[in-house]
DNA sequence: CATGACGGTATCCTTTTCGACACTATGTGC
DNA sequence: GCACATAGTGTCGAAAAGGATACCGTCATG
């Protein structure tokens, strides 16, 4: 999320990509989004899901999905508490974006790069 | 661009998404493609293009798309500098991507939000 | 009584991002 | 001599992102 979220975007044509970029931008939005595809989760699920991932960043990525209105949160008035999280009719509908985003990165990001996988 | 471009991407699947974000992330990248997709450029060709951007954040986003491949930049050695930049291949590959996001955006992104639009 | 699971908060700190601004070199035009 | 255009670079500083760590309340389990 950089400073200012969207100020105005009609400065040129191609500022909806900008603009688009704002919402899944965030070290996990888009790894969160990816798993929410798959069905409702509590934190826990997700959280086990992202491993790289701490707390409160997790905390912090979902409550800006769920202000964005792309993901939904409802809580259980349980006493261990219970929280599920899933998408929103608005944040399913950014599936083919992440899907091309997913499909580009299987075929052009290496995984590990810089790591020379037990350099003898 | 976060601190680590991408250190390991195979913590879970997902994580190829962020890979690819990883590489249009940074305020003016996204533009930046998609106004070559138009075709070769001239420096100060994009910037009339993206008001809003400096000069040294233009140089900077341009040096980054180089450096990871996605745009070729080929200077004349002309008196009057002459510096032209375009698309690689693999940056070409990134036109679904790219289009993906300009279409939601383009469906959900509210272009100047906050701007009542001379809110008489 | 101590520990663990759940779903978080609060605090602190470092790194990164990004904007503002000035400065560069060279040739042309006035 | 001065400004202008091109395509930058350098430095500074504020703000934001993100990581580490500790803490919270409650209930169940051992």
């Amino acid at each position: 999320m950089p400073r200012v979220r969207h100020e105005r975007f009609d400065c040129s044509p191609g500022c909806t990509v900008e603009g688009t970029l704002r919402y899944i931008d965030g070290k996990w939005k888009g790894v969160v989004l990816y798993h929410l595809f798959e069905g409702t989760m509590r934190f826990n699920e997700i959280r086990r899901r992202i491993p790289n991932c701490t707390q409160r960043m997790l905390t912090n990525q979902l409550r800006e999905l769920e202000t964005d209105g792309l993901i939904a949160r409802k809580v259980y008035a349980q006493v261990p508490p219970k929280v599920e999280y899933s998408l929103t009719p608005r944040g399913r509908s950014l599936e083919p974006v992440i899907t091309a985003l997913k499909i580009w990165g299987d075929a052009n990001v290496t995984l590990a790069p810089e790591v020379p996988q037990a350099a003898a």
